[in-house]
DNA sequence: CTATAATATGAATAATTGTTCACATTGTCT
DNA sequence: AGACAATGTGAACAATTATTCATATTATAG
């Protein structure tokens, strides 16, 4: 894994190329969704496009760069979710719970399309290394970010802002994904969207408890 | 993926073959540990066991049926764990805070060996589907059995068992793994670790928050 | 000690799949 | 229309790697 060229070799110039590749990186969606990485090959992407191998090879230089392709754009789109979703957190005009049910309810809406591929992403060690510490100072800034917003609110408990962040935004995250992944009927993603703020809540607002080492 | 026969083919008799394939699994958690499924080829474990390619297939009959035996092993191990543990949440002797802190102790002891390998076999989705199927029946039937243990306690908060349940495990098990991941130092994963109990704590003490639906 | 079964070997084979390239088609510009 | 560039094609190629099997070695039994 992790060789190099993210990038398109070729930029399509013409409308029709524009639509090739638009249909290369669909398809690759939905293959590495329903197949994985390893069973979704380059040939069933291109099948799937409609288009022919040596097309999807004139815009991406090799298997790998189709997949981290992928990744930026979702990386981007989280990043973007996540800066707009600071906003609700820092300024203080919504209850915390409110907050936090905006929050958990757009984090489910965003992984709920291919659930596959977003394990993947997260899960599976594909990624180049490069992105891969991309995603981690993203996530880092997002911990720093989610500490600070943390930290001005009155309706959340006094703590070590660095820690608690953490433990928020890696539940959130984490449990978001596995009510989408676990395929439960809506009735109990429901309920469990409920309690994850319920833990949340309780977590950021509980008068602080022993801590023994 | 998913094949088939998960046991070796040719049962060993003789003292020498007990040995070799001892020796072939031990390499191929080490193997697979630190190159992957992928990329920890059937030779790259034959050479690291010491033995023959021949070997390995004498005893295995392909590359999954390898990591389907290691999987097995590891979800007894886990089912054995989990069993102790229940034990000591069932018996109300102990504080909860105390009784959470043995459980994610334990919990981070069984992970932090080979963290490559465990990280394969939960979230890659390598594993055939039989033996996805009876891991998590082991999980429901864990998650069925802590909420029966949290029912029982007088320090736990009313609540829906089920969810609570659910909560408690999968934040353990994820929380737990994300710390010996991360590979942070030593002193970041003590707090985490008292953090992931104080979590806990919050979440099944606190007075019932409000539910919005 | 010999015969026979168990085990070990690793070069050869088979299969899969990523990738290339010589050629065909389509668009654009004058 | 003609010319040149952009794009599309897919059979052929290359590389990797799982798997087999004929043969050699080692253990056990009679």
């Amino acid at each position: 894994m992790a060789k190099s060229g993210a990038q398109p070799l070729k930029q399509p110039l013409q409308q029709r190329s524009r639509l090739t590749v638009q249909a290369i990186l669909k398809a690759a969606i939905h293959i590495f969704d329903e197949f994985g990485y390893a069973a979704g090959t380059t040939a069933r992407i291109a099948s799937r496009a409609g288009v022919s191998i040596g097309s999807l090879y004139q815009y991406y230089p090799n298997k790998d760069a189709i997949l981290t392709a992928l990744a930026e754009q979702h990386l981007a789109e989280g990043l973007a979710l996540s800066v707009q979703l600071l906003e609700t957190l820092r300024a203080s005009e919504q209850s915390l719970e409110s907050t936090l049910h905006d929050i958990v309810g757009h984090m489910i809406r965003l992984h709920e399309h291919n659930p596959g591929l977003h394990r993947l992403l997260y899960e599976e060690g594909l990624l180049p290394a490069a992105l891969r510490q991309t995603a981690k100072q993203a996530e880092q800034f997002l911990i720093a970010e989610v500490g600070r917003c943390l930290a001005l609110r009155s309706d959340v408990r006094q703590a070590d802002r660095q820690i608690q962040a953490y433990f928020v935004v890696h539940a959130i995250e984490h449990f978001t994904h596995r009510l989408v992944i676990d395929q439960a009927p809506a009735e109990f993603l429901q309920r469990g969207k409920g309690e994850l703020v319920d833990m949340l809540l309780c977590y950021l607002q509980a008068g602080t408890t022993s801590r023994s080492t």
